[in-house]
DNA sequence: GTACACCATCCTGTATACACCCTGGCGGCC
DNA sequence: GGCCGCCAGGGTGTATACAGGATGGTGTAC
């Protein structure tokens, strides 16, 4: 097995997510699993195993026989992820506040997570626009923690496991526009919107608070796609068609 | 390659997922990726390919450095399954409902099915308990035509695809508590209203018959497992403590 | 009789070799 | 000059070899 303190699978993997949710890979960007193994230092065996698990995370398009590519991104595409995390994630943030009435245990990180947030949310405020673009890294790190809470508190494992599923997607289009300072602020509103409404145990201001928070995001960034910096100073290109 | 025309790795996959799906491979069993390969006739990596396959279809658990087993049925997880499933499978409906009312089309396969349905509908209530059971192949491809239909109209492929993820599961369960005659013929009883509701391109009724569909399903699969018959003559052993 | 330790065995993770396919470019032929 | 066929290169699919790590059974000591 190599050691299983190295994980050379897991490290490809790991390693090929992060390049590709950068956009360091570039949507439709081949992806050869000799070239690759040899950049990488591993064979092709862990390379190929990466490779599919890529796909199964949206990330990579592959076709047996043929060679894999970086998935490349939509318009449509997005409307289609939005519109399946529109179904999902309200109706586990609800289903997390209905737990949390029954038992308070499950509320915990999200007591937790609200702390942080107002913290965050008070010194993030005091900013100007320059500085609060500079630490969009803690502000990420806030609302992630949110993403991640939900999931872990969800009774239902297949809803946790396809939310977890679409988060690389997510993850990469985030790369693709960054939030600008004002859509950050109203974020935070949304997010502490929605961790009130857990905290509380209403299930249905949880769950229309997490729906007027996708629905925020998608707008921000449909309208940061549609706009010129598209390329965003790389030569990424979005087809507008779809 | 060895041939197109072959596919070791897709050939292990089907044989698998029948095989599990049908109970062959029972709950439990261990998937040693060498004995698997000598009974198939192919080499460990299109067995280790099948299995990771199905571990994403979740027939089989798969811990990295393990041995791979049969996934395991428990009360819990049936719930948990078709929780999931009310949440997507209604909303499939009712926005195939709604791209049908706005481009007819989209119906055409579901008048077709319509039709069908209708006419096996008639012979299969003229039918005994018995001969209802013995024809209920024809049932299942009827029932089935309905799934496949919702999935190819779904404009979401987020959607379809999560749908179609969960199908194998669902086939497994099927082959656990065969349905009973008087079952079947409220089942097709629901067929036609989500059919009929979908035809008409109203999404409101489409989501509801779905709803109600998957309930009783789901109620009629409980009921079944709970009893005693739950070993079907062979000792598939379903954890009931979940 | 029980508990612990050691050993044989099996199993997975990884590397590598081979077979076939598909693509793209070059050269000859019309 | 254009078109067709051949050839070389790269790419995936599959088979197999090798290197640890987990597991289960057996034997022994208490």
């Amino acid at each position: 097995m190599q050691g299983r303190a190295t994980g050379k699978s897991e490290a490809v993997y790991e390693r090929l997510k992060e390049d590709i949710e950068s956009l360091r890979l570039r949507p439709g960007a081949k992806l050869s699993e000799v070239q690759l193994g040899e950049e990488l230092g591993a064979s092709r065996t862990p390379v190929r195993e990466a490779i599919r698990r890529l796909a199964r995370d949206g990330l990579v398009d592959f076709v047996p026989g043929e060679v894999a590519r970086v998935a490349p991104i939509s318009l449509g595409g997005v409307h289609a992820l939005f519109e399946f995390r529109m179904l999902l994630e309200p109706q586990a943030a609800a289903s997390v506040a209905t737990a949390g009435a029954a038992d308070e245990r499950v509320l915990v990180p999200f007591h937790d997570l609200l702390k942080r947030l107002e913290e965050f949310d008070e010194s993030f405020r005091a900013l100007d626009a320059a500085a609060q673009v500079r630490s969009y890294t803690k502000f990420y790190e806030v609302t992630e923690g949110f993403d991640q809470a939900v999931i872990a508190a969800c009774r239902n494992p297949y809803l946790a496991r396809t939310i977890r599923d679409l988060r690389s997607q997510t993850v990469r289009l985030r790369h693709l526009s960054h939030s600008r300072p004002r859509r950050m602020l109203t974020s935070l509103d949304e997010h502490r919107a929605m961790l009130k409404a857990i905290t509380r145990g209403d299930a249905q201001a949880a769950e229309a608070a997490g729906r007027h928070h996708l629905a925020q995001t998608r707008q921000a960034l449909i309208d940061s796609l549609t706009s010129q910096d598209l390329t965003l100073g790389r030569d990424v290109q979005v087809d507008l068609t779809g």
